[in-house]
DNA sequence: TCATCATATCAGTATATAATGATATTTTAG
DNA sequence: CTAAAATATCATTATATACTGATATGATGA
């Protein structure tokens, strides 16, 4: 098996993808995702911040790709994008909770 | 298996964890810390930044306990705190190079 | 002790991002 | 077509961080 190396240039993707967690806001967005779908409305009211911050969020994190967005009617849905990011989440999360 | 919860607390621990590897730089200097202890020289010249960025950089990384650092004389070595960063630095490179 | 080398810290600048409140856009209901 | 609701975008402000160059600290060797 062959070693992964890192360039200067995917280390800014690297980088890139970890910067895309490394706000709470965005860490709390991921979580209420972790179990599904969940709509912009209802996201507002557990995160507890105002449309706007929240939208400007999910506006990052699905230019990132991180999230994907489905509409419906006037409501817009989100869902975390791929499972390795699901992945990578859990394992952040068992290294804060379980040293 | 019961589910962990993320509450606003440990979102916060979770965020500093995933911003500790947000950073390009950062990333190039754990990356340079995968296969073991480098001295604090060698890593400037890998990085390529002056002595006063990484050395910044490593202040940080070694507060958020991803790295560890040991005096020899007047030379400084580091590596990485623990098995855990190195899983999770992999993990997202995985995603990061083979989507 | 003194000169030197390795690393860390300080001061300053530039850039980025996160939040809010207000406004704009889009979509359905009537 | 128009009013009302759900999201998104804009303008602004506040805060944080990354970098450089210069200076300070600390350890070794002569």
């Amino acid at each position: 098996m062959k070693k992964d190396t890192v360039t200067p240039e995917n280390a800014s993707d690297l980088a890139n993808l970890f910067e895309a967690l490394s706000d709470p806001t965005r860490v709390r967005i991921i979580s209420a995702l972790i179990d599904g779908e969940v709509g912009v409305s209802d996201l507002v009211k557990r995160i507890g911040l105002t449309k706007s911050a929240v939208s400007h969020q999910l506006r990052g994190l699905r230019d990132k790709r991180l999230i994907r967005t489905r509409k419906e009617g006037r409501n817009v849905f989100v869902c975390i994008d791929d499972d390795h990011v699901i992945e990578l989440f859990q394992r952040g999360l068992d290294h804060v909770l379980h040293g």
